[in-house]
DNA sequence: GACTCGTGGAA
DNA sequence: TTTCCAAGAGT
């Protein structure tokens, strides 16, 4: 249940069902998470997302080992206290797993209640209160999946089904008119869109480069094509409150080669374009993103990460590049990249 | 309270 | 094609 938690977290059923017999299969208890290296953990979370998820999913387990005897504490507030596990999940797992009487209130539960109570921005104080106050001691695991349920398919956030609603006579949002506005949505802001150049460096032994990203921030522990942000970082929040009316000036294509050049040659690398693939879009949360991929030859002079400073990477073969923990956009210009040699072979015996 | 942090599917 | 999310947690 903790693993379908950690995993269902902001994201859907349908995209989390494959993941999750397989990581359980993978990762059959707590002592073979704990055991497994942080490698092991991002290529069985790679293409679900939200990755600090699988990062304090893996600490939450050695936790467990070391410190809780292998199992997971009952105690929401223990649970709490675990990586990764906040409010909502504690008083999931406790309630649920344990039987303990706390009440969890996510995203549904909070459209639910928001409606109930007809609050248009019901603070966090206010869910914790009402959903204590409404939950069924005697079965809290079962009123609280009934209320997440009820959001899910009844009290839904676009064209709720009000008539088929069991509680639709206590309803004060339905009363009053406003359940199309409770909870209130908050305001969109614009999303900033950056260009990168992605360097798919090949060398003589058709070996690829790959880096491994920082361990904080976007993508944090993930590998990837070398890559360089070719637009300036985005404006500070404030200066982006408002919807989309004013589209920044991003050039519909930016120029990949010099900044792409440069940051190859940062890594100690050089060589001569021999190939610019197509642009890569990936929308994140709060990034629209365009990768343009530049295929370069390069000598690779028997180097490697434990060679020279800088971030850390690895010459692979690109038969072997499902092996690593690779963000979805960078799958697609792997996927790219194996297409183009394919279309090059005969000419790569020079 | 505001912000960061992925992805795929529906509208 | 673009928007808007969906079973949150951490900073």
């Amino acid at each position: 249940m903790l693993v379908s938690e950690f995993m269902l977290q902001q994201t859907r059923v349908e995209t989390v069902a494959p993941y999750y017999g397989k990581w359980l299969k993978r990762f059959p208890g707590f002592a073979a998470l704990a055991d497994a290296t942080p490698d092991e953990v991002m290529l069985a979370w790679k293409g679900l997302g939200y990755y600090s998820r699988a990062r304090n999913l893996h600490r939450t387990a050695q936790m467990v080992r070391d410190n809780h005897g292998g199992e997971l504490p009952e105690d929401p507030v223990a649970l709490r206290s675990l990586p990764g596990i906040g409010e909502y999940t504690a008083g999931a797992v406790a309630s649920i797993a344990f039987g303990r009487r706390v009440a969890a209130v996510d995203g549904n539960v909070r459209r639910v209640l928001a409606r109930l109570l007809d609050l248009p921005h019901p603070t966090p104080a206010q869910l914790r209160r009402a959903a204590a106050r409404l939950l069924d001691p005697d079965r809290p695991g079962d009123h609280n999946e009934a209320m997440m349920e009820l959001g899910a398919t009844i009290c839904t956030p676009r064209a709720p089904r009000c008539g088929e609603c069991p509680v639709a006579a206590s309803c004060t949002a339905l009363a009053a008119g406003t359940v199309s506005r409770r909870p209130a949505p908050r305001p969109p802001r614009q999303v900033p869109r950056v260009d990168y150049a992605t360097v798919v460096a090949l060398d003589p032994a058709g070996r690829i480069l790959l880096a491994k990203r920082p361990e904080t921030g976007l993508l944090a522990d993930m590998w990837e094509f070398p890559s360089a942000r070719l637009t300036p970082p985005p404006a500070s929040p404030a200066d982006r409150r408002s919807p989309s009316e004013t589209r920044t000036t991003q050039p519909e294509r930016a120029a990949p080669t010099p900044a792409a050049l440069a940051h190859l040659a940062a890594l100690g690398y050089h060589g001569q374009p021999a190939a610019t693939l197509a642009p890569v879009r990936h929308a994140f949360t709060h990034l629209r993103a365009t990768y343009h991929p530049i295929v370069t030859f390069c000598e690779n002079e028997g180097r490697d990460a434990r060679d020279h400073p800088g971030p850390t990477t690895t010459w692979i073969n690109p038969a072997h590049l499902d092996g690593y923990a690779l963000p979805v956009a960078q799958q697609r210009i792997g996927a790219l990249l194996t297409a183009w040699i394919a279309g090059n072979r005969p000419r790569a015996s020079g």
